[in-house]
DNA sequence: AATCTCATTATTGTATACAAAAAACACTAA
DNA sequence: TTAGTGTTTTTTGTATACAATAATGAGATT
């Protein structure tokens, strides 16, 4: 593990073990921790000053969420992620996001389609900037809003949780700058669809989107 | 809370917390624990014969699996459903299963196909001695041996999670003899579609199935 | 009688202490 | 040298102790 980069933001007021959470995941999502790292409590006790019960409770909730594995009497380790696993999420994504999309269309409200423009907009930009952190940023805001749009938070929920853990290889996805006029074109195909309520088209695009994230991701996996 | 009913099978060699875990969802999806029950963890703890670790990090993963809820400082209820979290439930296993069903269209193995007879007729013959457990227990088998069918894990989990929430109702409508004879049925198609591998056919067949439900469980709540 | 204040209690949040198991290591004997 | 054995160390699993905060209730005052 990167002895420095790894610290908590103390800012908001939570308990520890959700700021523990935060924190790790992070990590985690970032590739400061490793798949395959193990987690030491104590360890990680210590570099975030606080006591293993917060840590515990945090790799609790990590643990339900996937992001870490545990080892019976051994610990817990950062999941390792395979191309099957890749697979079996993008496989699920495809129809969870084309279903977001449909819903989108019949349940979006006027406010909802301004931020989807702005957030397209603030995307094509993002990548004339160049900072990946941005667009990576941009991109999950789109995202976000259309998510948001459906009206359904369990799918809004299970989404965000497919994502995250394939959020490593869709951010090389991301930085590639020959992909950006392609994701530019999709996300206004899809912007055009939704507002414009075309419940059919929308769901394909949609399912263009995740398919050639898809491709490109097994891809990475491959080599 | 029941107090006599709720005790734990130390049988398995478990972290007592998996133990915990274990007891309180089974206490949750059975009913012995009401939606809106505080739980706290000093009871908790004296009623299972444990300390408060166990019970903690329990409850940090029934937090994340949706099942309670957690009030800054006050700690933990079973979570309140609402016909919203039903209906968004329901509207997103709808592609799921749907999906599970077309998968194991393509994916299914010779075996599995025998184990998928034989939970078809398991389901007959416990709807015909009335036993409501039985009858349950046969139907949850039927629809895991789709679902494993699927060979997505991912796509296992996601849908075993949307069902563990709605459980309850589910049991209310299995219960009812009168729905014997169309779940019957509506198997009896699944099954044969899976089978033959008509992608098509079998998505349809599943999604009346969930549709069937849906309306039923809807219904439950507006009383 | 009603309300406000203050003390008490109950409960969560966090830290630490202790127990038990597994891993690492060194030492002995063949 | 190598296999085996016993010991030490590390680390998790569990229990308990302490701190802080929010709920409760009693008593005083108006």
């Amino acid at each position: 593990m990167d002895e420095l980069k790894l610290q908590m933001n103390m800012d908001e007021y939570l308990p520890l073990r959700d700021v523990v959470f935060n924190t790790l995941r992070q990590g985690i999502l970032t590739g400061i921790l490793k798949p395959g790292e193990r987690l030491m409590e104590i360890h990680l006790a210590d570099k975030l000053g606080v006591s293993r019960t917060p840590i515990r409770e945090a790799i609790r909730m990590l643990e339900l969420e996937g992001l870490v594995t545990m080892i019976p009497r051994r610990g817990a380790e950062v999941s390792r992620i395979s191309r099957q696993d890749i697979s079996d999420v993008l496989e699920v994504r495809l129809v969870l996001d084309s279903l977001a999309t449909k819903l989108a269309c019949k349940r979006i409200t006027e406010d909802q389609k301004e931020e989807l423009r702005s957030a397209a907009e603030e995307f094509a930009r993002a990548t004339e900037s160049g900072d990946v952190t941005e667009i990576a940023k941009a991109d999950v805001r789109f995202h976000d809003v259309i998510l948001a749009a459906s009206h359904n938070k369990r799918l809004i929920q299970m989404v965000n949780n497919l994502a995250e853990r394939i959020y490593r290889y869709r951010l090389e996805y991301i930085k590639d700058a020959a992909n950006h006029a392609r994701l530019i074109e999709e996300h206004a195909k899809i912007m055009d669809c939704v507002i414009k309520g075309d419940e059919g088209s929308a769901c394909i695009a949609a399912e263009i989107h995740i398919v050639n994230q898809e491709n490109n991701m097994l891809s990475q996996v491959d080599e």
